[in-house]
DNA sequence: ACCCTTGTTGAATGACCGTACAGTAAAGGC
DNA sequence: GCCTTTACTGTACGGTCATTCAACAAGGGT
């Protein structure tokens, strides 16, 4: 009998991306150490290394995994439906729950001092806000209305960002809909 | 001559608070160990358990003082300007830089995952929200418009949070005065 | 059936972690 | 000037950390 299964080099990094991103959902960055994530993963230490070189390595293929994983994709919408879909996206249970927050706060904690996760995470907020920017825009030519829309959609970010880091802090104090709420309110004197 | 100082519990803590503060907004939370501390206060290692007990007591003495030094205070303020004041306090240079944001982005890593540091949190918070709160009731009072106060003032923090956590992930795309703007753009509706 | 690529193992290394604790000495009260 | 209090020192301890690396073996290609 096998001692091992071999996996392709594709499957064990997403097998590791995904315990890893488990781990730091349920205890934050602690949980973020080569013998707890092999161990989770049933693979023995070396492994990490191998398929990701370092542990800065592995946190920014994980950062750009939960970006993949929580960030709505708006392309295959119509124009006029994307910014609903994205706040509707943005604080389903699926992405708002304390543990996939926690993910993402613990992952923010360590972008100013991580140059790969910092590298990484300019890449992928810079995608995320031309597609938001691109959506408001859309909209917003949609109904006859001339708004910024990139600083617009900077804030409008930015106020997602917020109410994620309330809730995760402290569940009960920012429910989904009032998030939901909160983003429209802002939208409406822009695009209404 | 004294081979050390001997300060009253009170100074010794302050000063740790502020060496512990600035190793957080250098290096984040990396920097925040008993050895890079003491070294850069110039004590030996076991001054921190004898007046927080753990690293998690600092950690939370740490986090209420950064809320003291970077919240503004209302309470002396006409109720009319006290949101105009709010709002340029937050994004004031003292507080709205990289590193006194790394410090706390990285606090907020630690607090879903350190009991300490999460009773503080909701302390904190609990305080700042209810002066923004009644701030924000006050300025619509005086100007004639009802407004879900509490409602408003959760956003309004939640929407300063996240203006904080962009500048600090990348701060050429945040500076302070769109932020601010943002912030007025959000209240506009409500308090105009 | 053999070989070769490469995914995988696991021990070794050296540095650093937080906490415990027994002893030292500074400074205020008398 | 002594005495009491307690701020302070510094070593010791048991773990845990990321990384290195030489050896092993699984499984596809031939």
């Amino acid at each position: 009998m096998a001692r091992f299964t071999r996996l392709s080099s594709e499957d064990r990094r997403a097998q590791l991306m995904d315990v890893a991103l488990a781990g730091l959902a349920k205890g934050g960055i602690q949980e973020f150490t080569v013998d707890r994530i092999c161990a989770a993963a049933g693979v023995s230490r070396g492994l990490i290394l191998h398929h990701f070189g370092s542990m800065a390595g592995l946190l920014a293929a994980v950062y750009a995994r939960l970006y993949r994983d929580t960030t709505p994709d708006l392309t295959a919408l119509r124009p006029e439906t994307r910014i609903a879909a994205l706040i509707e996206g943005s604080f389903a249970p699926k992405v708002f729950n304390r543990e996939t927050l926690n993910a993402w706060v613990a992952l923010w904690g360590q972008i100013a001092n991580t140059p790969a996760l910092r590298d990484e995470h300019r890449r992928q907020y810079q995608s995320y806000l031309a597609q938001v920017t691109e959506a408001i825009g859309a909209l917003a030519t949609a109904r006859g209305r001339r708004v910024d829309a990139a600083a617009v959609a900077r804030s409008l970010i930015c106020l997602i960002d917020g109410l994620c880091l309330q809730h995760c802090l402290d569940p009960e104090a920012m429910p989904a809909e009032a998030a939901k709420e909160a983003c429209r309110a802002f939208l409406a004197p822009h695009l209404d």
